[in-house]
DNA sequence: ATGTGTGAAGTGCTTCACAGCG
DNA sequence: CGCTGTGAAGCACTTCACACAT
């Protein structure tokens, strides 16, 4: 489920819906598979085929930040990987706390995932006295969670991940902002009040599971859910 | 980002889209959430109040299947509770496997989320020697993946976690679909091609936290997201 | 008096289909 | 000729507002 307020300016001054930004997403992913790959140019028929898009979409979505194809031809790799990452702000490195060292928190910090393309954990966070002081298999350090604000301001942190049970979630989004943190992806199990200027998005596992059964239980033929987290 | 077939028959014979289904997910666990704090009553205005709801979208929803309430009065929380549970098919066990026993299986496979109301995780799986015949902290035994299809059919499992890297992600779809399981629920970071009757959800981290950066880059104020999966 | 259930209005998202450009 | 970029059409989702039931 989603809540909360809907779109921002575009580079030209439009407005994005949060739709969109997911797909650009999902495109400059795409873009980086064909790369590897060694694909120098393609086109949104042909991202379609591949990656179960709709062709049409994609220049819409494009279109609202400019012209980046070639009529007749397409549009070049490289370029549009390099444009998709700058429109969604990964020109630079965005620094990540996680905050509870559990099993979740460790297994989320040491995800190769993030650690490409510009996220860095920069440390784990946690009331448990044993495990502060320690570190996860991968190396990322454990701190006390009283110690969040200090660290977040000296390095400049801008997102948060919440792993940590559903009875501290509140009063850990309560630390995080005061931290000064305005982006964060939770993981508890809970809806959580955003508090104003904050990004608050959810990440929930049971949610999930339960509109897979959903869709069991229904029955229905080929279907297909959200490529996002979400 | 989205894809796929939309939308299933509800009780009545209408249809229920993904989005409605997600949230009658959200007011179970709302309602969950009310039970333990002892209320016996509730309204739509009330949840929407307390969760951040929209009070009309809610009784939207709830009217795809029947009518639920009392005029004037409002809902029974444990009658709607049990209602919502039928609706998403939680009136028995599902079995879950996960794929891959990596950090973020084993982190997934102790989880209390999934354990409680309805979900067991019958076992994990990988094709690494080294993993095969342990098990998770929590005493998930880990099986050789190509035991799955065996176990699978011999637990009638319905549901399966991909937790492998990217790369071996379509591969171990093949064997998911080879096992005769339908729902599958997707962490590693590729699209993947869903098989005929299948029902396929990505949660993809990369995708939520770039999401995050995006609405930071574009300096918009309070903003809340998916409370899913998203 | 109060809150549900719901037609109707409003808003937003997706898809179509084609002009226009290379 | 092929593919982009885009107005217009189509469709889906949300919100409004009120009749009706209790």
């Amino acid at each position: 489920m989603k809540r909360g307020s809907k779109r921002r300016r575009a580079g030209r001054g439009a407005v994005i819906s949060d739709l969109t930004a997911q797909r650009l997403s999902v495109y400059l992913r795409c873009l980086d598979d064909l790369e590897k790959s060694g694909v120098a140019t393609t086109s949104s028929q042909r991202l379609a085929d591949l990656y179960q898009l709709n062709s049409a979409q994609i220049r819409k979505d494009l279109a609202h930040f400019g012209e980046f194809g070639v009529r007749g031809v397409g549009y070049t790799v490289i370029d549009l990987r390099r444009t998709l990452a700058r429109i969604l702000g990964l020109t630079r490195e965005w620094k990540v706390v996680i905050v509870g060292a559990g099993n979740l928190g460790m297994a989320l910090a040491d995800y190769g995932g993030f650690n490409r393309e510009g996220f860095t954990i920069v440390g784990l966070f946690d009331s448990d006295s044993a495990k502060i002081g320690g570190r996860s298999r991968g190396g990322v350090p454990v701190h006390d969670v009283r110690e969040l604000a200090a660290i977040a301001r000296r390095d400049q942190v801008s997102l948060a991940i919440l792993a940590v049970p559903a009875a501290a979630a509140d009063g850990v989004l309560a630390i995080v902002a005061e931290a000064g943190i305005r982006g964060i992806l939770n993981f508890a199990p809970v809806r959580l009040k955003p508090r104003a200027g904050m990004t608050l998005k959810a990440v929930d596992l049971k949610v999930q599971l339960e509109n897979l059964v959903f869709h069991l239980t229904r029955g229905d033929g080929a279907s297909a859910g959200r490529q996002s987290r979400r």
